[in-house]
DNA sequence: AGGGTGTTTGCAAGCGCTTGCAGGATGATC
DNA sequence: GATCATCCTGCAAGCGCTTGCAAACACCCT
């Protein structure tokens, strides 16, 4: 029963009585392939347990039908979805996909690309745009298509379907300053090698400035994007005197960090502070109050990072492209105007 | 500057002035190469951009120092935690984790173990152990060693780290019959090609008859792993007449689904209802009321599956081995002791 | 029945890498 | 300076699969 430990297209020609060649060809065009012949390949195939080798297939083929993604970390639903998003897609057009996991880390990532390269991907997609230096000339060199997922605008020669952070988060501190509040405080994401969170940052300094008002120093607090790190850093945000009526988020996994550390002490939301997210998780809009936030249509950006791999691969795209997806502001009940000022001890 | 698309080792020894099998011995085994060689090897390599191919070292190899792994999905931070921890370990020991998703589908399982049988992993480790038939047949006739995680026990020949869902399942329920529970509802997952799901829902009927009472057909509804769809099936199991005083909840994210409803619709936990879930994601701890669920070392379980496989691997594992890990009901302020009865319309 | 066309098959080379074997170089020892 | 053991290196075969080319066959028409 278990006597041929891996069985190879010989063993299948052998037990189907014709030549390798045939059952290749039955098995990748069957239809050039007369039946009758078809059939005993097929058995064989069956009775055998036979499974094509890979790596063997993309040697011969100079392609492996397969594209690499990496993304920074898949345990943040953003990532998740997107991820199952961009494999549906490419499992659609026939394609599988190898996933890797840089962990925030340009070195690791640069690693992580190698790999793949290595496991011979025919494309790769990346998240955002701050790659280790000599990475993308390296893909340049190789002739590998690739796009940057999450940014936009990329570097010159890149492809990429994104948006900008900075504009998006700006979006959302005019917003507050619009309803009033100028004590804001900033919950960012760690910002070193990592653009977006760069990025959204400089957004809000941004308008910030532009208003007259500015980024204390005090106001912004960089922090991980877990619950424990979240609530720290809201907590050392809170704080400040006057302590802020606002607080903008790098994302939504931080606002509940927020959310959860301000019900925690008794600040109400958004009476006497307002919450701001960005990424609009499935959770945000069944919080209770329900989380103000900037919606990322994720799902349907990493399809079409898939399906601009896909073109490029398929020879019907001819170049990069550098395609902006739009994000909104989706405005819910975890933001109000600012509580009438002297809130001292009375309001409440 | 990219006249070579992709240099080959036949490349790198011509640039080199030497053989193929020096620059494959410079590459895997160092030692075994005069220090004047391997720096111009390297070099060679370095200016030439040259990445093995997996595909034809695997070929030449017999393995590919590749495991595969397949889960469900990775939209739960259940299974995105477990993978990380798994690929972390596996990393540790050289190799490398190919990923594939089966969207809780046995055909799709089947088809993505065939896949990644194909790319020549040496190693595969399944998420429970609700397989196609037939497949871990054709794991065993290969010689492929592999283990279920999650689950405990596994099929015989079979190696499994992981726990009995049933009996975790059983312990949460008699908590709530302990506390004075005795209307529960079961807020349980799509059980159908879920052996864990199954075995929770069985879990809860055991107690649940050995009490004397009995989970009413409409005490137990099936959902997603969804906020909508269990917000959804909450509110069904809440339209009850009388109402149940306790949910039990498949697992975290259903659970969190209850909280918001109950929330949602005034209903206070755990004064009016009790909810409990299963997992112990981050966020339990955290959310107001804290959730009272099964705690689930994931984290440990993928690492030891990842262990087990490794071990097996370098061959000081002889066989299979079933290992099964506690898990343990952590209470926190979701449950308390069903109110008064005749709450009718006046305690509220 | 013979010739021609179009289809189906097999042969064998080649994809990039590793490694057993044997020859050559190196270094130590007397 | 010769001899021998040791260490390095290169040669070439083989891993499993695809495919251009040519031979073999089928079928149709006259």
């Amino acid at each position: 029963m278990s006597l041929q430990p891996t069985p190879t297209l010989d063993d299948v020609a052998q037990a189907a009585g014709v030549s390798t060649a045939t059952v290749s060809r039955t098995i990748n065009r069957p239809d050039t392939v007369r039946p009758a012949l078809r059939g005993k390949v097929l058995a064989a195939v069956q009775r055998l347990g036979y499974v094509p080798h890979a790596g063997a297939r993309a040697m011969s083929l100079r392609h492996s039908g397969t594209v690499g993604v990496v993304v920074p970390t898949i345990d943040n639903a953003i990532f998740a979805r997107g991820l199952q998003a961009f494999q549906r897609r490419m499992v659609l057009s026939g394609r599988h996909v190898l996933l890797a996991i840089s962990d925030y880390d340009a070195e690791q990532e640069a690693a992580q690309v190698h790999n793949l390269i290595s496991r011979g991907v025919d494309a790769l997609a990346l998240t955002g745009i701050s790659q280790h230096a000599g990475l993308l000339d390296k893909l340049q060199q190789r002739g590998l298509p690739w796009v940057h997922s999450g940014s936009f605008p990329a570097p010159l020669g890149s492809a990429c379907v994104g948006f900008g952070n900075r504009a998006a988060m700006a979006r959302a501190a005019r917003y507050l300053l619009d309803l009033g509040h100028r004590r804001i405080a900033l919950l960012a994401g760690i910002t070193a090698g990592n653009d977006r969170a760069a990025d959204r940052v400089l957004g809000v300094k941004d308008v910030l400035r532009s208003a007259g008002a500015k980024l204390a120093a005090s106001a912004l607090v960089e922090s991980a994007y877990d619950l424990s790190s979240a609530r720290e850093g809201t907590r050392r945000l809170l704080a400040q005197k006057p302590p802020p009526t606002a607080l903008l988020c790098g994302n939504d996994v931080l606002a509940y960090g927020a959310l959860l550390e301000a019900q925690a002490r008794g600040i109400a939301v958004p009476a006497q502070l307002s919450v701001v997210g960005f990424d609009d998780l499935d959770l945000s809009r069944h919080w209770q109050p329900a989380l103000t936030t900037i919606h990322v249509p994720t799902e349907h950006m990493w399809t079409l990072a898939a399906e601009h791999l896909i073109g490029r691969l398929d020879g019907v795209l001819a170049g990069p492209v550098q395609q902006e997806i739009s994000v909104d502001l989706v405005v819910r009940g975890s933001t109000a105007p600012p509580q009438r000022r002297h809130s001292g001890r009375r309001g409440a």
